[in-house]
DNA sequence: AAGAAAAATGAACCATTGTTCATTTTATGA
DNA sequence: TCATAAAATGAACAATGGTTCATTTTTCTT
């Protein structure tokens, strides 16, 4: 799979995350209107995100979201009820879709060699698909409220895990060098953590994701893969 | 070389950079005594990075300092004119030590795979050495004002650049399979960040930074490294 | 088109936080 | 031991920034 299939496969657009926010939120959210309220928090997330990416979420004020999004300071507040909360809902709900999509896309491959590459794959394309929020989460870890940050550690423990099952796997299997699975499989999420912690600098040398892979997969077969 | 003789020949204890802290900035630290000025700085740029690196350098209030420290507002504000003049300081004072440190170990080395091998192994044992400043400069580059932020930019290409041309010249000289260099850098480089940014997970799985360059060290050169 | 409901507005409020400075405490040296 | 310089103190000030709500504007319905 290409990325450019994998987007045409998991295309969802921004807006459904704003929607399942609505409508697990309805009781703080005081608009009646779904269009509304879909179309408003997907640009607060957006700006949030924007603002947030280049001066930290702290030094964001609400001045500043107001600015970005067109919206007036009241208007906000009709969508949350604090600072804290926008955050905690932008990371719960983002997240959620992360997990879901990710989950989607793995499980189906049997053989460790093709897993591994269906795992770097998927979790490169996901990265880039939603590379805002990546780099805000990887960012903002610290801030986060307690939840949530227990969440955010949780699920980069369960990415190196899931690389490191594969290697155990594939060591098991006879088709991996017995190498240290552990600080493999933390070398290996380090090297797509890149992807999305750098964005700017791979696209001004004009790497593409599917570049990245390939040049990713090859790097870690040569050190893993017998024969 | 090893760790522990690393740090015997290249310790400099963290007096270093607060007694060159002070030497630079007579005009505006209005302490008359050397010592007790070094001991403070000293004391206060061990705190903020430890409150910073816990909560973010905007989220530090000078209250959270002062209570760190065990210093009064008032006094603080001897040492420094400003919040930021203190990001500022802390932050050239850390880069500068890093440059110099870093070029005084390298450039002795000509083969090419001794020169990489001496170039990951310097990297790793600085940012061990001085592990919050190497996270507190990551996480908040996007906060420093402009000139810092430039040299935290120029610092992170010329290392990328360093390992860049260590490969092409690994190639040229025929050590080296004729993989992208430039990608091959990034990624090297990704690897070394891992060490300092989660410092915390290898210390729980209990790895060493020899352990760790070892494995790295054999990571790379099975990409690497003809025959 | 008019009335009602929904949504948006932004000035005002107040807690927080960077900064200062008149005063007190500590160190020095004759 | 006392006088003076050095250093430390923390309450007070001013600006910033999160939050609210009485009012206005927009949208919907009939």
């Amino acid at each position: 799979m290409t990325f450019a299939e994998f987007q045409k496969k998991y295309y969802i657009s921004r807006q459904d995350i704003s929607r399942k926010t609505y409508l697990e939120n309805r009781k703080t959210i005081h608009i009646k209107k779904e269009a509304t309220a879909v179309k408003n928090l997907d640009i607060i997330y957006v700006a949030t995100l924007k603002i947030a990416n280049k001066k930290g979420f702290q030094s964001m004020t609400m001045r500043d979201l107001s600015c970005e999004t067109g919206m007036s300071m009241g208007s906000l507040y009709t969508y949350f009820t604090s600072k804290e909360e926008l955050l905690r809902t932008l990371q719960e709900q983002h997240y959620s879709f992360f997990v879901r999509i990710l989950e989607e896309c793995i499980a189906d491959e049997n053989n460790p060699v093709a897993k591994l590459r269906k795992a770097i794959l998927t979790h490169l394309y996901l990265s880039e698909t939603m590379q805002p929020w990546f780099y805000f989460s990887f960012m903002e870890a610290k801030n986060l409220p307690r939840t949530e940050k227990e969440k955010a550690v949780a699920s980069d423990l369960a990415t190196e895990k899931m690389i490191g099952d594969i290697l155990v796997q594939g060591q098991q299997e006879g088709f991996f060098h017995p190498h240290d699975s552990q600080l493999g499989a933390g070398i290996i999420q380090a090297m797509l953590q890149d992807w999305y912690l750098k964005r700017g600098k791979h696209a001004r040398k004009d790497v593409s994701v599917d570049q990245y892979a390939a040049y990713l997969q090859k790097f870690i077969e040569a050190f893993y893969l017998k024969g």
